[in-house]
DNA sequence: TTTTATGCATAAGAAAATTAGGTATATTTG
DNA sequence: CAAATATACCTAATTTTCTTATGCATAAAA
């Protein structure tokens, strides 16, 4: 219940943001720091986070080291380079965009 | 330039919004509303704006009233009783949603 | 022993944009 | 006056990015 909509194209931003806030992260783990993140506001669907982050590493911006733990398999991601630079840029339009936003729902009156 | 992305999903959002502030409104006037409101960060495109309206006018958000103006034809479009009440369950959801992500973009340290 | 949790993945479909075009009238500019 | 720009509507093809529904496999809990 209470589950805030995910706008569509803030999924990419807000694993490049996880992973520069903590070095390397798998995708289940992932989806658990949202829910904590968000007390349980924002839910990951898998169907969404694994796509996204094969793009994200096709474009360059991950890359992926495996790892086994209590043999299960997990796909550790880390920003390259490439992903530092993207995440500031992302995170800029997402600040540019929720400032815009308000600027229209929340309409400073005019002064004069 | 600097054309800050509209993240998908809220456009609908904002024309409740800018129909609950100015009773009615066409299309091409949103359009520059949003221009101005926005100091050119933010460009609806027509591709996008009129297939939205259509689709909040078939949800029965909006009703439609036509109107010639100098030879020209304007779509003036006004929010229903229910489009008044969908504008508020919307702007909440932004909202929410702004202040969700806010808590992943910009988390406050854990106090203790 | 069955369900839940952990951990990955993909496929079908829907939603909502972008891009690119079309029509038409009015106004401005060279 | 001709051409470009502004006003005003529209749609179709495509792309992006989700949701929903599966599937596989191991580990832990009920």
């Amino acid at each position: 219940m209470s589950n805030s909509k995910l706008y569509k194209g803030s999924l990419s931003t807000i694993i490049l943001k996880l992973l520069a806030e903590n070095n390397k992260m798998y995708g289940y783990e992932m989806t658990q720091r949202v829910k904590e993140l968000t007390q349980g506001e924002l839910t990951i669907t898998e169907g969404a986070l694994y796509p996204a982050l094969h793009k994200l590493e096709a474009d360059g911006f991950l890359e992926v080291e495996m790892q086994k733990v209590d043999n299960r398999l997990r796909k550790y991601y880390k920003l390259t380079q490439a992903g530092t630079q993207e995440k500031v840029n992302r995170i800029e339009e997402l600040e540019r965009f929720i400032e815009t936003i308000q600027g229209i729902v929340n309409p400073k009156p005019s002064l004069g």
